[in-house]
RNA sequence: AGGCGCGUAGCUCAGUGGUAGAGCACUACCUUGACACGGUAGGGGUCGACAGUUCAAUCCUGUCCGCGCCUACCA
């Protein structure tokens, strides 16, 4: 047990316990009935099948596992359901593409075996990343993983869908929606993205039809972004006051392609008269605000697409063509009709399919719609009144700042793979029969029983929605939903707050009553070093996998940038990197803790959490530094059975431990309970690295060699029972490397079999001990600036020097008395420091430091460099007055001691006294110096 | 256009109404029996700019400059 090797590794020792963890059901909730421990449940928001892990589900995935293992150690029955999505058009794509190679389409296949065969496909490549979440030690209970298609969950879905369609929350419609064209399916307004992108603002004449002027022509010139579309057109619109145009007003244009004549109307919703030529085409089949117009004015909706985006008949000779052709086409032939009239560059927002970024076209369809409003009313006042509560809390605005401009939801897609609508058309009469049924054999209307089910799928984040409930066992009223509804915490990305978090609200209120989670807890977006998003177009994505595992940069640019070339792909990442140009050839194995830790130190504040491979670094470095703490004090512990709680120890060091063991756990527990694992990480990183073996431990190897018999056995204990308490305060963020230690290291009675079951550290497992952690910080001051003594004029590491010691504080200097053992040991002095009376003379030749209210002599005759020590002493004394001015005006302000608080001005007081003790002891060390030249 | 947020050490970021913090990077010394993935000590910031409130502002208020993100139908 002692050869543990020098260097902590984690690929040997994090696959061991993970499966340890699994073969023992350590992350199993508890269904016993007669279990009264409280509940903590988390759903985890389910990935796409199609998915593998990238640094968003780490995080993620990172984040839950520390907040479940720390309610799993403070005795809770946690439940953390695990699941993946099926992911509607993503997963129909990947399929679809796979087909393609074969050279064949979905409809040669079928419906039905095209859906056989992505479900084969998701046998198949669906759990990847599940088992990829194992590898970062995430504890969900996989037993219960669910899948959105499974037949409850489809069950679940139908029954959502019959109930809000019996409630007249869904209804069917025909209006404008977005439809791209290349996935072939309706969007819903969510799944746009506008991107901004140069356009031209394009200006074109129509000729006024005019049967009284004779032969003096009139027109309207129009301003357009998107000349294609006039051909359906079916007015202009100018504004009721505009008097450029008011001699136009009920006059008709002529359309200079297609038999049609189009009306002028007035309209001052549409027509902003500052804007372009003050005349907007009004195209209600092919723009949301002309659709609008359209509706006031009772105008003709003419589509010109057909679904795959080129246009049909209604284009007349432009038929057949793309939207892009045609609009240079129509351009053209403009521009031959002399109806041309100009154009100027104009920043317009482009609309693109989140999937496939093909340019989305509004068009008029038929689609399923969720009325929104009366949903998003409860889910306001649900957030209003703290019912559920969003954590950062400033996101509550833009919770509700969609919630209350919220617009009807487009739920049917014209898929093949998802949740069938089930809605039935009756062949004889038209009439639509919504059921619960799979198969309804006759129409509810008319008793026909010619039904063909409604060949659309639902959006994909309908089912997602209902997620922390039909994963229960909703509609049914099970045990587990009993038990486990309202989840506790639902923790995700603040993206897709919308898509997600806010739908769950709704219809988990609508549907169960309850809202679905207390709290909704929201994190950033992983972006590269340089701040820019990770996107495989770019090829600055990084793998977790490869920074748990190594991987050379190689390797990593090839699989980040796949098809192109080796070295365009890693120049691509390096510069997405910068750090990695000082890491070698490639990444070590960080391990999984260390990746943990990496992606708890980033505040839930932070929108966009630039990953730095060296910070990375940085705690594979601590994980092995806790390693060699534990490998350090084995030797030493090994046969002391900590007690708990732990007996109250003597010495001042094992005092201060103990206390500070304490704090550091009330501290971590408040942290990630308010969702700070930043904070709480930090806490624990400071401690262990900072006070445990900084001080702790060297206070231990003096003591060791310098304690007596009973004050080495007092400690022992101590050090025990605080590695013990260390190793399970750290394990909600490096399970591994803490089960690894904690089960080499002995452990109280009682404990279970590994630490994720372990009690999560309190206050009992380290009593306050205020007086011990003031005196601790005094005593290391005045070690430090001894050593800054030895450290500034270069003394050799073994050289003793002579120390002494002076106060006028006398409770200061019983207590380093009682420490003198340990300050020798550590300053390297000749002998215990002396004790000099505030009167006597300083000692040629010794230099002087100030340390709280002590002064440190450290006698330094014949190795002091004099000018040095002046410039030294000099750049001291400087600052010492700098501050004792400040705080000498701040004092002389009869309005700061009126207006302060008394503690503030007590505080302000002790520190110039403080100063001036420094600043009366650096001008006698430099009078002391002077006379010695 | 509206909303939200950001601007703190070379870099990435915490933080607080009472004389500024971390990690990495940097400097010097140290291959000392846990750890060189280490130790000891150190350097470095007018906390974006300007005004205001206050005894006191990096923190509160306002304006401005710079930068992100989200929402939105300006042709």
């Amino acid at each position: 047990m002692h050869e543990l090797p020098k260097v902590y590794d984690p690929t040997d020792v994090e696959p061991r316990w993970y499966a340890y963890w699994t073969a023992q059901g350590v992350f199993a909730a508890g269904s016993d009935p007669n279990d009264t421990r409280p509940v903590y449940v988390i759903a985890l928001p389910p990935p796409n099948v199609t998915g593998s892990l990238h640094m968003g589900h780490a995080l993620m995935g990172t984040l839950e596992d520390v907040l479940v293992r720390h309610k799993r150690m403070q005795g809770y029955n946690t439940l953390w359901q695990p699941g993946t999505d099926h992911a509607g058009i993503a997963t129909q794509t990947v399929v679809e593409r796979q087909l393609r190679q074969e050279g064949k389409s979905r409809h040669d296949l079928g419906r039905e075996a095209f859906v056989e065969r992505v479900w084969q496909w998701k046998e198949q490549s669906g759990n990847r990343i599940v088992e990829q979440m194992r590898v970062l030690g995430c504890s969900a209970d996989w037993d219960r993983v669910k899948f959105t298609m499974d037949p409850d969950l489809s069950r679940a879905v139908r029954e959502a869908f019959v109930r809000l369609y019996e409630d007249k929350l869904i209804y069917r419609a025909t209006r404008l929606i977005n439809w791209c064209s290349d996935c072939r399916t309706a969007l819903s307004d969510l799944e746009v993205e506008n991107e901004e992108a140069d356009g031209k603002l394009y200006e074109f004449a129509y000729e006024v039809i005019d049967e009284n002027s004779g032969s003096a022509k009139m027109e309207l010139i129009v301003a357009t972004t998107r000349p294609e579309t006039m051909l359906g057109d079916t007015a202009v619109a100018v504004h009721p006051e505009d008097p450029r145009y008011l001699h136009l007003h009920g006059k008709k244009l002529k359309h200079p392609f297609v038999e049609r004549e189009i009306p002028i109307i007035t309209d001052a919703v549409l027509v902003d008269m500052k804007f372009g030529t003050g005349a907007v085409k009004v195209t209600p089949a092919h723009d949301f605000n002309d659709f609008a117009t359209g509706k006031r004015h009772g105008l003709e909706e003419i589509s010109i697409l057909n679904l795959d985006g080129t246009l049909n008949p209604a284009g007349g000779r432009f038929e057949g063509l793309t939207v892009a052709k045609a609009r240079k086409e129509v351009k053209l032939a403009l521009a031959a009709l002399g109806l041309e009239r100009g154009e100027k560059a104009h920043k317009l927002q482009v609309p693109r399919c989140q999937r496939c970024r093909t340019v989305v076209e509004p068009m008029i369809s038929t689609q399923w719609f969720v009325k929104m409003q009366p949903l998003a009313e409860p889910a306001l006042a649900a957030v209003r009144d703290g019912r559920t509560q969003i954590v950062p809390a400033e996101w509550v605005k833009t919770y509700e700042h969609w919630l209350t401009n919220i617009q009807d939801w487009c739920i049917s897609r014209q898929l093949w793979w998802g949740h069938q609508i089930p809605a039935f058309h009756c062949d004889a009469c038209q009439h639509i029969t919504v059921t619960r049924e799979a198969a309804p054999s006759a129409c509810e209307s008319c008793g026909g029983t010619g039904l063909h089910q409604d060949p659309d799928v639902l959006d994909t984040w309908f089912s997602s929605g209902l997620w922390p409930f039909s994963t229960l066992g909703w509609p049914d009223n099970t045990p587990d939903l009993c038990r486990f509804y309202p989840t506790s915490d639902l923790e995700t990305g603040y993206d897709i707050l919308f898509f997600w978090v806010a739908r769950m609200l709704m219809l988990g209120l609508h549907l169960t009553g309850e809202v679905p989670f207390r709290r909704v807890l929201l994190h950033g977006m992983v972006v590269d070093e340089t701040g820019e998003k990770m996107s495989k177009v770019k090829g600055n994505t990084l793998d977790p996998l490869d920074l748990i595992h190594g991987a050379s940069f190689d390797e990593v640019a090839k699989r980040t940038l796949p098809g192109a070339p080796l070295s365009e792909a890693l120049q691509k990442f390096k510069k997405a990197y910068p750090s990695t140009a000082q890491m070698g050839q490639g990444f070590p194995a960080y391990g999984a803790d260390s990746i943990r830790l990496t992606l708890c130190s980033y505040s839930p504040q932070a929108k966009r959490i630039s990953l730095s491979p060296k910070r990375i670094e940085g705690y594979r470095n601590f994980c092995n530094k806790v390693y060699n703490a534990v490998r350090f004090s084995l030797p030493h512990i090994e046969g002391e059975l900590p007690q708990q709680p732990p007996t109250r120890p003597t010495h001042l060091v094992n005092r201060w431990i103990l206390s500070r063991l304490g704090t550091v756990a009330e501290q971590a527990t408040r942290s990630i309970d308010a969702f700070r694992l930043d904070e709480a990480s930090s806490v624990l990183y400071h401690f262990i690295w900072d006070e445990l073996c900084d001080w702790y431990l060297e206070f231990n190897k003096a003591l060791f060699v310098t304690g007596t018999e009973a004050e080495q056995l007092e400690t022992r204990q101590t050090l025990a029972h605080v590695i013990e308490g260390a190793l399970r305060a750290l394990h909600p963020f490096a399970p591994f490397l803490s089960e690894e230690l904690w089960q080499r290291v002995p452990r109280p009675e009682g404990r279970p079999h590994c630490v994720a079951l372990a009690p999560f550290p309190t206050r009992e497992d380290g009593p306050l001990d205020s007086d011990a952690e003031r005196e601790i910080t005094l005593l290391t001051t005045v070690i430090t600036a001894a050593r800054t003594i030895r450290s500034d004029h270069e003394l050799e590491k073994s050289a003793k020097v002579p120390l002494q010691l002076r106060t006028q504080d006398p409770e200061s200097r019983h207590l380093l008395e009682a420490q003198s053992a340990l300050v020798e040991w550590f300053v390297r002095s000749e002998g215990a420091p002396e004790w000099v009376g505030p009167e006597s003379p300083r000692p040629a030749g010794a230099v002087t430091a100030v340390a709280g209210n002590v002064e440190v002599l450290v006698g330094l005759r014949g190795l002091i460099d004099p000018a040095k020590e002046e410039a030294r002493l000099d750049r001291k004394l400087k600052k010492a007055e700098r501050d004792i001015a400040g705080l000498d005006a701040r004092l002389s302000n009869a309005n700061f001691l009126k207006n302060a608080p008394a503690d503030v001005v007590e505080a302000t007081q002790a520190e110039l006294e403080t100063l001036k003790t420094q600043r009366a002891s650096l001008i006698a060390a430099v009078k002391l110096l002077v006379e010695l030249n």
